[in-house]
DNA sequence: GTGTAAAGGTCAAAGAAAGTCAAACTTTTA
DNA sequence: TAAAAGTTTGACTTTCTTTGACCTTTACAC
């Protein structure tokens, strides 16, 4: 696990750990750890992004800046999540963010999590015949393996 | 009975001796024995899978791994359930009644039952398009709402 | 106002993993 | 000893990361 992307992030949710408001400069953060500026962009937009939990504004020239916030999440966003994230399918990498998200928030428990995201991998909800009892089946088999993993 | 296939069971297994999770890389291993890389994913399936007692994930890309979990395979309620009650499918009924039983037998919290309940409900997996990604929309839609029902 | 330096943004190409699949080969079984 | 099962290999694919060339916006000096 040497990429450096995942070390930035991890750097830059340290710096957040404490506020929910950050502000970083994109040149500066390039330049320790030595990568290209547009790196820290690839970054931000792989790992803080909505479904994560955070936002990202940001200012060009003289005095720029990149500002993060981690965006907190009432019952009124579960509905908007529900609506509009949820509406069209989701894919299995952004529900595991998600998750991961409301787990942050104090929503759902690791445990929880972890159950729900065994659910919703492609295996649990691959459906040769076309039979929600063999589905529901997948999807508890894959919860109950989740299960058995030592802690 | 000297393949490398067994060989490389055997290391890995080896290296899972002590720790019930192990991390490794596919091209490492592969230039270690010496064989092509896809081998390696020869040995995991058909090795390292469920009914011997393991889960594998991984990751692609840069700092791409291969993750190896060791299953607690005491648990043989947990895993007769899967090999029989699951094999041919299950109805919301029946299901619902092995879930509180995974509950009496402090398998699962409450919370968690309820949550792997909403998950497969009917109403969740119905999926009019044979499309994974708004089956999962469904269920994680299911499991949201049971989230904000008051407790 | 204009020019310029100092930000940050975009995008595509190259690189670094792992995954898939079928063909060739080897071993086991009937 | 032929068929089946298991193994090995390699070409091709997919996913994720890293890099660099080029673009846009803003502040500030003149």
């Amino acid at each position: 696990m040497s990429n450096i992307s995942d070390l930035i992030e991890n750097f830059i949710l340290d710096q957040l750990a404490e506020f929910n408001e950050l502000n970083l400069s994109r040149n500066d953060l390039a330049n320790f750890f030595n990568v290209s500026p547009s790196q820290i962009n690839y970054v931000l937009s792989t790992r803080f992004t909505y479904p994560r939990g955070f936002a990202v504004e940001s200012r060009r020239g003289g005095g720029g800046y990149i500002k993060l916030t981690r965006l907190n999440m009432q019952h009124d966003d579960i509905v908007h999540l529900i609506n509009s994230t949820l509406a069209h399918g989701i894919d299995y990498t952004t529900c595991v963010q998600l998750l991961n998200n409301l787990v942050h928030k104090g929503i759902l428990s690791e445990a929880e999590a972890s159950i729900i995201k065994s659910a919703v991998t492609d295996r649990a909800l691959s459906n040769p015949v076309n039979n929600n009892n063999m589905l529901r089946a997948n999807i508890l088999r894959e919860i109950l393996i989740n299960l058995m993993k030592e802690e």
